[in-house]
RNA sequence: GGGCCAGUAGCUCAGGUGGUUAGAGCGCACGCCUGAUAAGCGUGAGGUCGGCAGUUCAAGUCUGCCCUGGCCCA
């Protein structure tokens, strides 16, 4: 059956605002036609690649705002760019390793450290592990879809899969055999008790306030024995593993003596023995002198500079006993210094507390470390410098530091090594020092240490120079990135630790010889099975008892580790090291692991295809994190060789990405971070779905005692109390009417208000007893205590739903949208469900008005696209319809510059320009066109012009708001020609029809539209209304070439204005209502006459403007006095502008000014009143609930003038209101309406249409 | 403590190479329109351009220092 509406050209445009719904609808469309697979391969196999790399997530967490944002960004450009004709390939991927995991899943077995995994059995916990990488994975894969990321999740890549971890390993082997690999240590925060590294998110997780003990020790020097460095430590338990003292670059440092105590203070007795002199920083010499409590006198001066080098004696001889002639020989030059305890230059040591010389134990402290490595590369062989230890991973002293210290944990010790200090006369002063120390977050009391644990570093600063040159020949957006934040951290390059002490990870592919020192990096399960047949056999009897284990654990702990072959020199056995790899390398080796490459048939053709990848993007913190590891794994891995035997051919920087684009963070609308704790979060759903979130139920009771001050009153039945920002995340206002729902009650739901209570907690609702008897519902125990991260793990007797049944959510075109227009990708965006919708007024909902304004007039003419071929070419058609179509021209110009440059932000600003452009003057010029029956050529110029933009912007704005695209598209293309793409993804983008451009046509609109503006400012200041129409409007312009333009628009003026006449003139005086302004012109004569111009300034404001201007005019010269002397000025030196004199009914803007006449004739008021009488009809008709199209029957009675107006205007009153019949009669039972001084009674009926 | 980024109207943002009345949209107020109607439109009020110095005839724009926020690193 053919109904009704299936007749119609188009669909009717519901007139209800709810972008979700039609959203699901498409989402359904796309899914039955395949709309993302057809767009992978319309465009055929010949059709040049767009390759874009995804920075795969961790599913272990629900995703956020913030990966909203990265995922429409990474969705914007390749859907831009298959519409271009590309290929654009966009294969998802995973990230599933790394110590995140293990923490989450030690959390879930609530054990703790390495021994207790092992305790439970590195089997399952890895089992457990990969179920927890993928929790949240169909939460990920619904939000992906619904947000419209098309991306190819069936064949994402894993990086814990075999192929993946082989490609690694494929990766490292190279590496391994060009060298590149080394044993180091590597400083890390230590959780001594339970042997483990802490990542830095554990670690932040504990801090705690505590006192520790602050020292200034006495380091002699050799060559100087009665001068000491003053150094500061708050760590004492690590002097004894003393290496070095490290003084600040380019500062000044001074020699003192210890003079007598200061008045006034406290002086300790010092017992320095044979040291007479101290070295301190000149800075901090008072500051120090005040803690001893004497005076310093200042005996000499020093800088670091002359400092650095000189060895002086360390406080312990912990190692010195043994190791204090020991040199080393330089790499540079030929010659044999000493390893240890000298001075050296670091940037770390700071000025604000201590003496500015720093104690620097290697393997306590991150610095120190880093330190360490730079004194190493000095060296010819920097392997032949140790790292100087006393203590044993478990945190005690080892036996080398000898009694009463060895075996006790080195805290403990503190005291008596600073009492040893002082008793051997090298301790100058102890206070107790107050700072924030990190604790283990799991096992409170345990205090972490900085430790250096051996570990696997790559050589990065090997191969420095070409990650340079790679990251030069990148486009960085915002370009900033290049030279600051990456560049600067590729110039502080140290070597990449790899190797990580864990055990869910990819498993370093390194094999040591027991016997010998024979070293292996086989790159793959068939290279370990060709050196041992036997190599898996235990993997392969596991998976014969357990056929679940999936056959991608072969590659991992714990099964890898027990992979065993015969070294190839000796007669030993080959094992592998025990450690994993950190995952950001995993992550750096997307490009080739994604594809298995080398192992995987077919993974050198994918690989070569997609390498460089055009973009990536993701979040600023990315810098340090993926930006990083991808450009530093390919600059290492893919060297001139490699690129010729994988690739075939070497190919120019930059690779692996020519793009990135760096986003800035999601903040919530203060700005402030989102968190989940803080419960300032907005989640992705409330925007996208439903405007809904969940509250922990509270009852007054609760709030006894507590901050919250809540009127009693205002808890009662059919109230619900929250907090004011929760309101305000929900865009509601207080008094909003909302839908509570339960979990427990299936089926009820309860409608109450909203108001706000002040003070109380976020995510909390404060119901009336009655109110929750009816929803079955408790109150959630902790009160005022609940915090918000905690209200969805609560029962769900203690939860409540609040809805605004109202107000549908925004949608995904709104939340992606937002993300695009408001501001540029990388400034943080103030993100919140208001925003979001203030965003998509300005542009969706602008649209989709004038979407609807259209299908209803096509509708009523019964206007198909077919017809577009009846309306006249572009040239021939009204200015306005060429005007519009010029300026679609621009746009389509315009943004596909843009978003060829990446720049998604000046894009869509350009089409918030045409949406507005095409509502707000366009179409609002144009109704009238569309009113009149029967479809003449201007009706048909009008229908074509407006259908062509409409389909026009549909395809621009696709890879934007593709929902709302294709919903456009269907209705205005697909609907009459089935034959058409079936999406409009599917279509090409537009190209800019630039025979249409008329720059020209743009100014001139411009110019009218803003002398529209000046004449209804004038209206407004007086008090005109629009609809009393006036005699005369004189426009006095500023630049004669406007003139001619804006006459050719004259009828246009007059009608937004509504004047009879309109006269144009250029810079002359309209009966005294314009003056005239003279002023430098300062890019000209500024360079002419310097600081004289300022002058010339108040001399030109004191010439009589209009009589100047006449001399300008007529000798082509100005003379003017600038205080004694005579100036000449031509013209290019004096801009002379108009502007209105005051006490005219006239404005001044930048094309001139506009003067009305507002003397009223007897004409001019009859006129305003037929106009009155149309206003009236209209909005009788618009209150009766009449039809556009619907015929009336009108009869009215009133004032004698009202009667004459209405008698001549009579056909002009029917075909406004549609009137089929107008009848003057004497009385009309209606109530009277004022009209000014008039009076008229109205009636009206419709018209049966026969 | 260091580095990078940002700070312009209530909000979100524009403001090549310095040029003298600092712009837009939204919000707000007032008004218009009533054949896009829970829509459309106009006008207006809001700014010591984060602060303080400096360079210059002239600074939102250049320089220095400082403040606030974000991120990264200590």
């Amino acid at each position: 059956m053919t109904s009704h509406a299936d007749a119609l050209p188009f669909r009717a445009v519901d007139p209800e605002l709810d972008f979700p719904r039609s959203e699901q609808e498409i989402l359904e469309f796309w899914r039955r036609e395949r709309v993302f697979e057809r767009s992978l391969t319309a465009r055929g196999p010949e059709a040049p690649a767009f390759t874009f790399y995804e920075g795969p997530p961790t599913a272990n967490g629900m995703p956020h705002n913030g990966h909203v944002l990265t995922r429409v960004m990474k969705d914007l450009f390749p859907r831009f760019q298959a519409m271009q004709g590309k290929r654009a390939l966009r294969k998802g991927g995973w990230d599933t390793h790394g110590l995140p995991v293990e923490v989450e899943v030690e959390k879930e077995l609530r054990i703790h450290g390495k021994a207790a995994i092992q305790a439970y059995g590195v089997e399952p916990f890895v089992r457990r592990c990969i179920e927890s990488v993928f929790r949240y994975t169909a939460e990920w894969e619904r939000l992906t879809e619904r947000i419209g990321f098309w991306v190819s999740l069936e064949d994402a890549y894993v990086t814990f899969h075999k192929s993946y971890v082989e490609s690694v390993w494929w990766a490292l082997s190279r590496l391994f055999e060009r060298g590149l690999l080394y044993q180091g240590h590597k400083v890390v925060w230590w959780w001594a008790q339970g042997g483990t590294a802490l990542s830095s998110g554990e670690v932040g997780q504990g801090y705690k306030t505590v006192d520790d003990p602050s020292v200034y020790a006495l380091f002699p020097l050799v060559e100087q024995p009665h001068r000491a460095l003053v150094v500061w430590t708050t760590t004492p338990w690590t002097l004894p593993s003393n290496g070095y003292a490290a003084v600040r670059p380019s500062t000044d440092y001074c020699v003192v003596r210890v003079g007598e105590p200061l008045p006034k203070r406290k002086a300790q007795p010092l017992e320095l023995g044979p040291v007479e002199e101290l070295i301190v920083a000149a800075a901090l010499r008072e500051q120090l002198s005040a803690k001893l409590g004497r005076e310093l006198e200042v005996v000499g001066s020093s800088s670091s500079e002359q400092l650095e080098g000189l060895r002086y004696r360390p406080p312990f001889d912990t190692f010195a006993k043994e190791r204090w002639g020991w040199t080393a020989k330089l790499a540079d030059h030929d010659e044999e210094v000493p390893q240890w305890w000298r001075v050296i230059v670091e940037d770390f040591v700071a000025l604000d507390s201590g003496t500015g010389i720093v104690h620097v134990a290697p393997a306590f402290g991150e610095d120190d470390g880093r330190a360490h490595a730079r004194q190493r590369q000095r060296y010819a062989d920097p392997d032949a410098v140790e790292l100087l230890s006393a203590v044993e991973p478990d945190g005690s002293f080892k036996e080398l530091v000898g009694t009463p210290y060895a075996g006790r944990w080195v805290k403990d010790c503190d005291k008596e090594l600073i009492a040893e200090l002082r008793a051997r006369r090298l301790l100058l002063h102890e206070e107790l020092y107050r700072h924030d120390y990190p604790f283990c977050w799991r096992a409170e009391q345990d205090p972490l240490i900085q430790f250096a644990r051996p570990a696997w570093f790559i050589r990065t600063t090997a191969e420095l120079a070409r990650a340079k040159a790679n990251n030069q020949a990148i486009q960085w957006l915002p370009p900033h990135v290049k030279d600051g934040r990456f560049g600067d951290f590729l110039d502080n390059n140290v070597d990449w630790a790899l190797s990580r002490e864990r055990f869910w990870g990819t498993p370093l592919n390194v094999w040591l010889c027991e016997g010998c020192d024979h070293r292996e990096a086989p790159s793959s399960v068939a290279e370990l099975t060709q050196r041992n047949p036997h190599a898996f056999d235990h993997w392969h009897a596991a998976k014969a008892a357990d056929p679940t284990l999936q056959d991608d654990l072969m590659v991992h702990k714990p099964w890898i580790d027990e992979v065993t072959y015969p070294c190839p020199r000796c007669a030993g056995t080959m094992r592998r090291v025990p450690e994993v790899i950190d995952c950001w390398f995993d992550s750096g080796c997307m490009p080739f692991a994604q594809w298995g490459f080398p192992q995987l048939e077919g993974s050198r053709e994918k690989l070569k295809e997609a390498f460089p990848a055009n973009f990536i993007s993701e979040a600023i913190d990315q810098t340090r994190g993926w930006f990083y590891s991808l450009l530093m794994v390919s600059t290492l891995v893919f060297d001139e060789a490699t690129q010729r035997e994988c690739l075939g051919e070497t190919r120019p920087w930059p690779h692996p990405y020519e793009r990135c684009i760096v986003l800035g963070h999601v903040s919530d609308r203060d700005g402030k971070k989102e968190s989940k704790s803080r419960g300032n979060y907005t989640p992705p759903d409330i925007i996208l779905d439903k405007v809904s979130m969940e509250y922990a139920v509270l009852e007054l009771g609760q709030l006894e005692g507590g901050r919250p001050a809540v009127d009693a009153s205002a808890s009662r039945r059919g109230v619900a109390l929250i907090a004011r920002e929760d309101l305000e995340g929900m865009d509601l206002e207080e008094g909003a009417e909302v839908r509570l729902t339960s979990g427990v009650a299936p089926g009820r739901e309860l409608r109450v208000q909203l108001r706000v209570a002040k003070h109380l907690p976020r995510r909390v609702a404060v119901l009336a007893p009655e109110d929750r008897a009816e929803l079955g519902l408790g109150v959630a125990p902790k009160g005022l205590g609940q915090r918000p991260v905690e209200v969805p793990e609560l029962p769900p007797e203690q939860r409540v739903r609040v809805e605004d049944p109202l107000t549908p959510a925004p949608g995904a075109d709104a939340f992606r949208w937002f993300f695009y227009a408001s501001s540029p990708p990388w400034n943080n965006t103030r993100h919140s469900l208001k925003n979001v919708r203030l965003y998509q007024k300005d542009y969706l909902v602008k649209l989709r008005n004038v979407y609807a304004f259209f299908t209803i007039y096509a509708n009523i003419d019964g206007w198909r696209p077919g017809r577009c071929a009846e309306a006249r070419p572009v040239a021939a058609r009204p200015l306005l319809d060429r005007w519009l179509l010029s300026e679609l021209a621009l746009t389509v110009q315009a943004v596909t510059e843009q978003l060829e440059q990446y720049h998604a932000y000046d894009a869509a600003l350009r089409l918030v320009d045409l949406v507005e452009g095409l509502s707000n003057w366009y179409l609002r010029r144009s109704r009238a066109r569309f009113w009149g029956s029967g479809l003449g050529q201007d009706k048909l110029d009008a229908y074509a012009t407006l259908h062509e933009a409409l389909v026009t912007v549909a395809q621009l704005t696709a890879p934007f708001t593709p929902f709302f695209a294709e919903e456009l598209y269907q209705n205005l293309v697909r609907r009459a020609d089935p034959g058409a793409a079936v999406s409009v993804h599917l279509t090409d983008y537009p190209r800019a029809r630039e025979e249409r451009v008329d720059a020209e046509l743009t100014a001139q609109m411009r110019a009218v539209r803003e002398t529209v503006s000046l004449g209804l400012a004038v209206r407004a200041a007086n008090r005109l209304k629009v609809r009393q129409p006036l005699a005369r409007a004189d426009v006095v312009l500023n630049d004669a070439a406007l003139e001619p333009a804006l006459r050719s628009h004259a009828l246009l003026i007059q009608e937004e204005l509504n004047v009879n006449e309109l006269r144009l003139m250029v810079r002359a005086h309209t009966d005294g209502a314009v003056t005239f302004k003279l002023q430098p012109n300062f890019r000209v004569l500024g360079p002419r006459l310097g600081k004289d111009v300022q002058a010339a300034k108040q001399a030109l404001a004191a010439v009589d403007g209009a009589q100047a201007f006449a001399e300008l005019g007529r000798e082509g010269r100005l003379r003017v006095l600038v205080g004694q002397t005579p100036l000449e000025l031509s013209p290019e030196e004096v801009s002379v502008g108009v502007s209105a004199a005051p006490g005219f009914a006239a404005e001044t803007g930048k094309v001139g000014v506009v003067v009305l006449h507002t003397t009223l004739s007897e004409e001019l008021v009859d006129q305003g009143l037929l106009r009155e009488l149309v206003s009236r009809v209209q909005a009788l008709r618009k209150e009766r609930g009449l039809a556009f199209t619907d015929r009336v029957r009108l009869r009215l009675s009133g004032t004698e003038r009202i009667e004459r107006v209405a008698r001549a205007g009579l056909g002009h009153l029917q075909e406004e209101c549609l009137a089929s019949t107008v009848e003057l009669l004497e009385d009309v039972s209606a109530p009277e309406l004022e009209l000014g001084e008039e009076r008229v009674r109205l009636a009206l009926e419709r018209l049966e249409v026969p």
